[in-house]
RNA sequence: GGAGAGGUGUCCGAGUGGUCGAAGGAGCACGCCUGGAAAGUGUGUAUACCUCAAAAGGGUAUCCAGGGUUCGAAUCCCUGUCUCUCCGCCA
């Protein structure tokens, strides 16, 4: 959430710089700005009619005590009228607080100014690219087929017990997840990241507090029973972490790691691009958070990064980094640098990691502050990143290393298999 | 799920319906003391919003949250929520 005070003094950049993700802010900012006027208005006058009740208050406790009931009664008469006014004015400003706050959730985050403009991945940016996209065999096939053939992966199964998108892993399959996701964990904590194991659902503050809500309800799994939702990513729960915390600057960077199961939606989504593991409903992830102090938060950006890049390297996998362009950011973010990896069979780039910056945007909407060193109260730079989703890293791990013989387990990998081939 | 007890500042902890943003302690910060440290000692130590060109200053709110009673609520009442104890159920 950007902070008012900040639209109210810069609302032309603001206006501008969400322009770079096709959001034409004009309207919205001058409402918001109007009520913000009627907001203040209203918090001064409710401020003086509260101040001149609390004073009489205090005289009539001292007529009390004086004795002096008459006078003290004919004060009490005058108390009568300001609370009513009191109450009206407190309810008007609840009221033009609760819109505001309304109309605040709803404006994205400012794109950093180094955001390319456009309007579709088409154009995004690739910054980088390296690894040999591989020579396939003449009967190498995607990795759908791949996941039959060596019953890893069994789609079949998923549809029967809950429906499309919710795999079953078999044998060298789950084993495969499971070394991946150590390999994940150990290389992040050998980064220096702390390891986290948090809940699977959040309530609502929590998908407020990253930006999941109110602009992705309905992509969420909701629980109306105990009002609860299953988390997109483990971004949720370990953000949250330090809402409504004032951590102390001297802790900066924080760095958290988190494996958990991701649930989604995606409704909407159809086509190949939700073909085998492309798009799953349930996947494993390993997400890596930092709170940054927001003079360092670039710096930690490029540092995320290339621990991403490190992984994929490896794990072999060629891959390219691409910035992404102003319409295909997030609501929340300010700069996002998307990895994919190619999948040899399928001929596609796949998306693998998400790497972000947030600035003040979630701690804002978290009240998650420190302590500069004057004093002053300031809310903390917030980052994540997927390091790594598994599903499409799964993906392009069969379909690239395919041979006649099997599939090859990459050495770095194989230490965490226990197996370098699938047979 | 049932019954009971309780939620006060960074922490511990006091609190009678008015003088309580809140005693006292610890912690922390800065100073004095010391060769240095400990001890001792002095001062300071919440957040949000509004006001002010800014700072200083001032106002309002906040003692889990939301309502209510009252001229006045940390203190009384109601609801919710969380924690603890006991019982039940259970991986």
């Amino acid at each position: 959430m950007l902070q008012i005070a900040f639209i109210r003094e810069n609302t032309q950049e603001v206006i501008e710089r969400l322009a770079v993700k096709n959001f034409d802010a004009r309207e919205r900012i001058q409402e918001i700005l109007a009520i913000d006027t009627l907001r203040r208005e209203y918090q001064k006058n409710l401020d003086e009619t509260l101040a001149e009740s609390n004073s009489l208050a205090k005289e009539i406790g001292n007529l009390f005590k004086a004795g002096k009931q008459q006078e003290a009664d004919v004060l009490k008469t005058k108390t009568a009228d300001l609370k009513v006014r009191a109450k009206e004015l407190s309810d008007a400003l609840a009221e033009s607080e609760q819109k505001q706050n309304e109309l605040l959730l709803t404006i994205p985050n400012l794109p950093s100014r180094e955001v390319p403009k456009g309007k579709t991945a088409e154009d995004n940016i690739t910054v980088h690219q390296e690894g040999e996209i591989p020579q396939l065999y003449a009967e190498a096939v995607p990795h759908w087929d791949l996941c039959a053939k060596y019953d890893i992966v069994d789609f079949e199964l998923g549809n029967k017990i809950t429906g499309a998108g919710f795999p079953v892993y078999k044998g060298m399959g789950a084993r495969l997840q499971r070394a991946l996701i150590n390999f994940f964990l150990d290389n992040a904590v050998a980064a220096g990241y702390k390891e986290i194991q948090p809940p699977l659902m959040v309530n609502e503050a929590s998908g407020l507090g990253t930006g999941q809500l109110p602009d992705k309800d309905g992509q969420m799994y909701y629980m109306p029973l105990d009002g609860y939702y299953m988390i997109p990513t483990a971004e949720v729960p370990i953000t949250n972490l330090y809402r409504d915390v004032i951590v102390n600057e001297k802790d900066f960077p924080i760095k958290n790691v988190a494996y958990s199961q991701c649930f989604r939606r995606e409704a909407g989504s159809y086509g190949k691009d939700v073909r085998g593991l492309n798009r799953l409903h349930q996947f494993d992830k390993v997400e890596i958070v930092q709170l940054a102090h927001p003079d360092s938060s670039y710096q930690l950006l490029e540092e995320m990064k290339n621990h991403v890049a490190g992984l994929l390297r490896k794990l072999e996998l060629p891959f390219r980094i691409l910035k992404l362009c102003g319409g295909d950011m997030s609501f929340t973010s300010a700069l996002t640098f998307d990895f994919e990896v190619y999948s040899t069979a399928q001929q596609r780039w796949l998306e693998v990691s998400s790497v972000s910056n947030f600035e003040s945007f979630q701690s804002n909407r978290m009240k998650l502050r420190f302590k500069d060193k004057d004093g002053k109260m300031q809310l903390a730079h917030t980052l994540n990143g997927s390091a790594l989703a598994l599903p499409r890293i799964v993906a392009s791990l069969l379909e690239n290393n395919q041979t006649e013989s099997g599939i090859r387990i990459p050495k770095a990998l194989a230490e965490y298999t226990k197996f370098d081939m699938i047979r």
